[in-house]
DNA sequence: TGGCGTACTGTCAGTTTTTGTCAGCAGTCA
DNA sequence: TGACTGCTGACAAAAACTGACAGTACGCCA
């Protein structure tokens, strides 16, 4: 196996632990010597790899992805320039910031000659509709759909009448004005959307839910195809 | 130099070169041996890139970028995810499609318990307004931005005055229902805007407009601050 | 305090990979 | 046809990688 190869499955177990792992492990995992294995940590590292080593622990990986050299195609990168272009403007604060950061980032790695390439694309998102209220929370809610836990919210209906409610938050829809919120509610026992300008007061809780986001939101999806009465 | 380093190094090399280039060249430039150099681009295909060697002709690099190993956050690849997505929503067929396989190029990579990641990301694009007609020219009119080439137009204005006109697209504009197309306009000398649902007809030409897009672009951006009259 | 588990570094010999040289075949173009 | 070029195989030299061992430093815990 080459050493490259070898490298990006290091990221991979690395990743399958989620406690800190220590070097021994590792190295026996990807099949080679605790030296190596130390060196390779390194390259990683410089590579960019968030990788956090501690004497007496072991070694964590910051969440996130790494990718192995790619190839895109010039309409690729377009999208994904507009794309990213989109998501700093029309969605929220921290998630613009990071559309931004990720183009810093490949804008980074590309030759001078193609910087420019990115902030020159061709393709804009012009300004849109205002958005309704509710982007401060955000944040806080991408973050209970990532690690599947519960969250206490203060709704006004659309009839403007108040509940309070325990939902297990799934996914997050953007629409070209509005955010929903897409959740099972234990008050309502199904699911239910809830719009973000809507949500009046909002508590994050350390309570995972008992099911997998995945399976619920393939099970919200199936719902969804049949007509509501 | 490491041989990762030096394979990056040589796709730039390549890029620099519109016309085909010689094995012998690339190799003086990247400093090895030509032998070496075919090893590499031979390492490089296999890593996906679009190289085309012919004999007694020289390399062409296929437009496109090739990306060094990156890492990404967690909100950086959802930033992504989502922008790919809207992308692949509300931009037209051919960059949708792109921004579908830009995704799927990255699902590839990924390891196993990473793809579903991509399709169960937490984010959702939810159904827009209705887009405002004009998608089939959408493409050729990206292709004219990207290669600086003049466009003839037959645009309907607001109050439905027909003009014929040759333009120098620059950018375009996304908007919620519409699409914009900034260019120099020749028939008025100056830079206007053309919404992509009054263009009633358009025809590339082979011809590059005299200047370069991105001092081109520059300059439309001053000017827009300038309250117009 | 001492012991344990761990990260991290240096050195060096053996192994593996990469590289250059050479030789040859095949395709393109004028 | 001849000049130029892509492409492949073989092999030895050069470079990089690897494992083993020795040693230091740091954090935690009894």
């Amino acid at each position: 196996m080459s050493r490259a190869r070898r490298l990006l499955d290091l990221i991979q177990v690395l990743r399958r632990h989620r406690r800190p792992v220590a070097g021994a492990v590792l190295a026996e995992e990807v099949g080679v010597s605790l030296r190596t294995l130390y060196r390779d940590i390194e390259t990683l590292k410089a590579q960019g790899a968030h990788i956090d080593g501690e004497a007496g622990v072991g070694y964590v990986l910051r969440p996130g992805f790494m990718l192995p050299p790619l190839m895109f195609s010039e309409e690729e990168i377009e999208a994904l320039v507009l794309g990213s272009r989109w998501v700093s403007e029309r969605a929220d604060g921290p998630l613009g910031k990071a559309a931004r950061n990720l183009l810093a980032k490949i804008g980074a790695v590309l030759p001078g000659d193609l910087k420019d390439g990115i902030d020159a694309s061709g393709l804009l998102i012009g300004p849109g509709a205002p958005i309704a209220a509710g982007d401060a929370e955000l944040g806080a809610i991408r973050q209970a759909i990532r690690s599947e836990r519960k969250l206490q919210v203060a709704y006004a209906d659309e009839r403007g009448r108040a509940t309070k409610r325990t939902i297990w938050p799934i996914a997050l829809a953007f629409y070209d004005r509005v955010r929903v919120v897409v959740a099972w509610c234990e008050l309502r026992n199904g699911y239910r959307h809830f719009r973000t300008d809507r949500i009046t007061a909002l508590k994050s809780t350390p309570k995972r839910y008992p099911r997998r986001r995945i399976a619920l939101l393939k099970e919200w999806r199936t719902l969804k195809e049949i007509p509501e009465q």
